[in-house]
DNA sequence: GTCTATAAGAAGATAGAC
DNA sequence: GTCTATCTTCTTATAGAC
């Protein structure tokens, strides 16, 4: 990696622990093992590494959204999937989504870094609510949809099914950005929520 | 109000809106109309206002549990209340939560400081939990349980039924933190989800 | 591109008069 | 208890050699 992305790198690791204001521009430069005015060559001030993280982070939800739209798109075609959705099925898309966002690093850093700055400007807040309410609960609102549509749930309001079944998952990711050391018990009630998601909203049971 | 108070009032104001390290003592004199060398008559740093902060607040959750517990226990010793606990006294329930819990200044201000503040210490992090997590959905347990066992709320499991409640007044909550103009939207969904949980978990419906 | 030296300014805190 | 003046330290950023 070359050092103008070390610097995103290890200034996001710092954001994301400190807030913006607590980190000190010769914090990240020692990070990358270089001296502080060597940094001011590659960005032009420590707000532009903050800007370069916020450029960046959105470059790679884009390309997620991307990717995600082709395999909703895909999925759609191919609905035969969804007929045959089983609660281990419902599970895995619970689980993996949850264990994606925690544990994926840059994720996790953007994450947190996000919610100590949430409230510094409205484009942040705005990009926060984006990230971690609208879309995931715009995508797992579409999945869902097509299991309800192939009969395997029943609702008529898609919606607040979807809420019910995200805003448990959201809740207990903020639990675990905070301690870690929850992160076991948390998948075990993941485990239940879902298992009595599919209960509740379940055709057949 | 004192000198000292106003201070610590105008102080939690700043923190909840800039953070802590961006808020200078210069701007918490300024609002309570002294210079900042006089604050210093009241409290010997910035960070002796930021700890009589948590201390105050502290005192004001523990008063309030305290209330909570014996409104609690009256209640569940007076428990026909709970035999005729309908929809509307469902929504009640979310709805008055909801609303102190976003309005009341005193609560709004220090959610929005510890939010911004909860990955600097674990101090604190526990302290954002206990409030915002583990208390809240201990209190609406037991709540819950006392419906339930009134037969009108059909569980086997009062936890998850409880996270399936009080998750999603918790992720209006933090929309509604970050953007008050979707508030009114928030109100509607709420009504949604708590009818929808009335008619998933209810016995007759 | 990296370094040392240093400027420029901000912010927390103290001294001492009133 | 509040003020003005001031100290001290920290932090961003620049200058200029290598």
């Amino acid at each position: 990696m070359d050092t103008k992305q070390r610097i995103l790198d290890e200034a996001l690791t710092l954001f994301s622990e400190k807030g913006y204001a607590n980190v000190f521009v010769g914090d990240i430069a020692e990070r990358v093992g270089i001296k502080a005015p060597s940094l001011y060559k590659h960005y032009k001030s420590k707000r532009a590494i903050f800007d370069a993280i916020i450029e960046e982070m959105n470059r790679r939800f884009e390309e997620q959204a991307k990717a995600m739209n082709i395999n909703g798109s895909n999925a759609a075609a191919d609905a035969k999937v969804y007929e045959n959705m089983s609660e281990e099925h419902l599970l895995g898309l619970g689980r993996q989504f949850f264990l994606y966002f925690l544990h994926d690093d840059y994720n996790k850093r953007f994450r947190k870094m996000l919610t100590i700055e949430q409230f510094h400007d409205k484009e942040l807040a705005d990009l926060y609510t984006k990230l971690y309410v609208d879309d995931p609960l715009s995508y797992q609102g579409m999945l869902l949809g097509m299991v309800a549509q192939a009969g395997l749930l029943k609702t008529d309001n898609v919606e607040i099914m979807t809420l019910h079944f995200y805003a448990p998952i959201y809740y207990l990711l903020t639990i675990c950005d905070r301690d870690p050391s929850r992160e076991e018990q948390a998948l075990k009630t993941l485990d239940e929520h879902i298992r009595q998601f599919n209960r509740l909203y379940g055709r057949t049971k």
